[in-house]
DNA sequence: CCGTATCCAACAGGATACTG
DNA sequence: CAGTATCCTGTTGGATACGG
């Protein structure tokens, strides 16, 4: 198994790397990480997960209000799934007019960690990234040109 | 701030919360997760590292046929979105035939390492998640059970 | 209050054909 | 070899109206 070496930045991948993505057989190249990325990689859970990370319990149109910009239909879609995958907990008072608690799960709460990590991630090379958008519409403007 | 705590898993998330997602403005609420997620949340740019990452550069037609199932077009339209974010650097030698070789820089290595911290999450619960999806599966059927 | 049902626009991405 | 260009379909998610 090989290993890549990059400016000194040494990854030793192989045994992590199958694991987590084995492309090399069509049956058995499932990979977790996409169906993770499948389930959150949508417009609406990871702001669903950080607000529900931030107290310990809310109700539907508590959330709604926190998350702005989500529709009605769009909440209740991203809590089944949430709950589906067992990272939401939804709590059902009967009564009238109706009472609904979601709380994050420990698996949510395990989920919001690195959730945070990748936050972090995102947030101390959002800079690096921009300044690379911009690099690169400045060359392909400046291909643009020469092509006239 | 408020602190969450749920089965002794006391996360405090005050500090970081305002980093990572600041939900109170309209126009302050930029979240780089959502950010980041938009790019790589994609259906094939999470392969696409991964395998750049099993080598220290690759041609076009080698990571197509390592990333099975991939087209032409969505191997160009990722590679150039990769590149577009400073994660990926493309080089062309000048020859004929062409040839292009790609490689993570070293930002994409840092993201890599952040996709395989999430990978071993994945992987690690992954059979809860399992779990729970059956579990809801059965709640709903019975649900519908009751209501024939 | 907390949804569901329906309709619809926008977009992601696959198939195919063509090019320097 | 390494792409573009074009077309076309399935899915995501927004708007709206209605229901227990």
């Amino acid at each position: 198994m090989e290993r890549t070496n990059i400016d000194n930045q040494t990854i030793d991948l192989g045994k992590k790397f199958e694991i987590i993505y084995n492309p090399s057989s069509e049956f058995k190249g499932y990979c977790p990480i996409r169906d993770i990325l499948d389930r959150f990689g949508d417009k609406w859970s990871i702001y669903t997960i950080l607000q529900l990370g931030q107290t310990d319990k809310m109700r539907f149109n508590e959330l709604k209000s926190k998350i702005s910009g989500i529709s009605q239909r769009m909440l209740t879609v991203t809590l089944r799934s949430l709950e589906q995958d067992g990272l939401v907990e939804r709590t059902i008072y009967p009564q009238i007019p109706p009472r609904v608690e979601y709380r994050l799960t420990s698996l949510g709460f395990s989920l919001l960690e690195q959730m945070v990590n990748l936050g972090e991630w995102a947030s101390t090379h959002m800079d690096e990234i921009i300044k690379a958008r911009e690099c690169f519409a400045t060359k392909t403007n400046s291909q643009l040109i020469q092509s006239n």
